[in-house]
DNA sequence: GTCTATATCCGGATAGAC
DNA sequence: GTCTATCCGGATATAGAC
């Protein structure tokens, strides 16, 4: 269902109310723990109502981490772009439910067939590009290639502090980026 | 159960049968789609029985973690931690299911209470500890602290490219962290 | 076009027999 | 120590009410 029907105006309604409510629900929650049946109940809707909308519960997982990337990266200017990466992520330390939910997300996407796997890939190939290009506009003389590389370890030290910071909630993501940026990172990487 | 029985010789062996196998079990076919049913099957054996061994699917899941890091770590020398590493990186890559499984169990230890929690916190303790060690044998005399955040950022470095490479199998993990120490972080940092 | 009810399936967990 | 039987929750598919 949600699939082939070409959605009325009212249907549009209902389907970002569900969203914004599951986004919610998740993030007070946490991942675990919250069934759909909870986000219906918070819709006012039964579970079958909910699942009209969405191809299966994970599209519909997967659409609320969409989601939070549209307002993260309107929070990204063009002339800071790294700074405001940080800032987005530290933001986004208080929102632990998205977090766990990301990850578990980034582990499903691991088989190609799941709804996530497109997602992390558009997602890591336009992170990217993004990065590789601020490299560029920065003065970065070296061959494409080498922006590219440096762009993927930028967002891989991220990830992974992200993943260090789930076990252990003391760890400040965006200050160890930092620093590790500062000290030996590509230098025009700076914090502007 | 498992937990308060002393397990017999015969116990020992049968426990210790269904962690091999289910390594197998999970790195042939990969971490979806295969059930502990499946596991049991092999072993010849009920899911009863298996549940006999261990607390929860959760349990056994982190037990089988547990028993790859076994391996891994003894391939691990003192005397070139860095290169073999990398040596067990590249080769982990060619059992994607393991690869599956560990991403899916750090999701999973978002919750504090998930037996894969104290696993990673075990886990990142002992590498960030093991490779700032390093660091310092190596003649790096700046605070401890400073080589702890080295290490943690080599370690961040390493699974976010793992993160990456499960969406994008074609990113050689060993060779853009390879490259990423070399041009950027801790010269010291080098490779033998 | 929107939603509910229902039926079915599957995987993990548990109780109790042997 | 292992089985059978059973329960429970989540996912999915369908029929049809509104």
């Amino acid at each position: 269902m949600s699939d082939r029907s070409p959605l009325s105006p009212k249907g549009q309604r209902q389907r970002e109310k569900i969203l914004t409510t599951a986004l919610e629900v998740f993030a007070d929650e946490g991942y675990r723990g919250t069934s759909l049946r909870t986000v219906a109940a918070r819709c006012e809707l039964s579970l079958a109502g909910v699942m009209h909308y969405f191809e299966s519960r994970e599209d519909l997982l997967v659409q609320i981490l969409r989601r939070r990337d549209e307002v993260d990266e309107a929070a990204i200017s063009p002339e800071h772009p790294l700074r405001d990466f940080l800032a987005v992520l530290a933001r986004n330390t208080t929102r632990p439910g998205l977090i766990e939910l990301f990850v578990t997300m980034s582990a499903a996407a691991s088989s190609p067939e799941h709804p996530a796997a497109p997602y992390f890939r558009e997602r890591y190939a336009r992170m990217t590009a993004d990065f590789a290009e601020h490299l560029e506009t920065l003065g970065d003389t070296r061959p494409e290639g080498e922006r590219i590389r440096d762009a993927r370890a930028l967002i891989a030290l991220a990830d992974g502090l992200q993943q260090q910071w789930v076990t252990d909630r003391s760890i400040s993501i965006a200050d160890e980026l930092r620093r590790a940026l500062a000290q030996h990172l590509n230098p025009l990487l700076s914090l502007d």
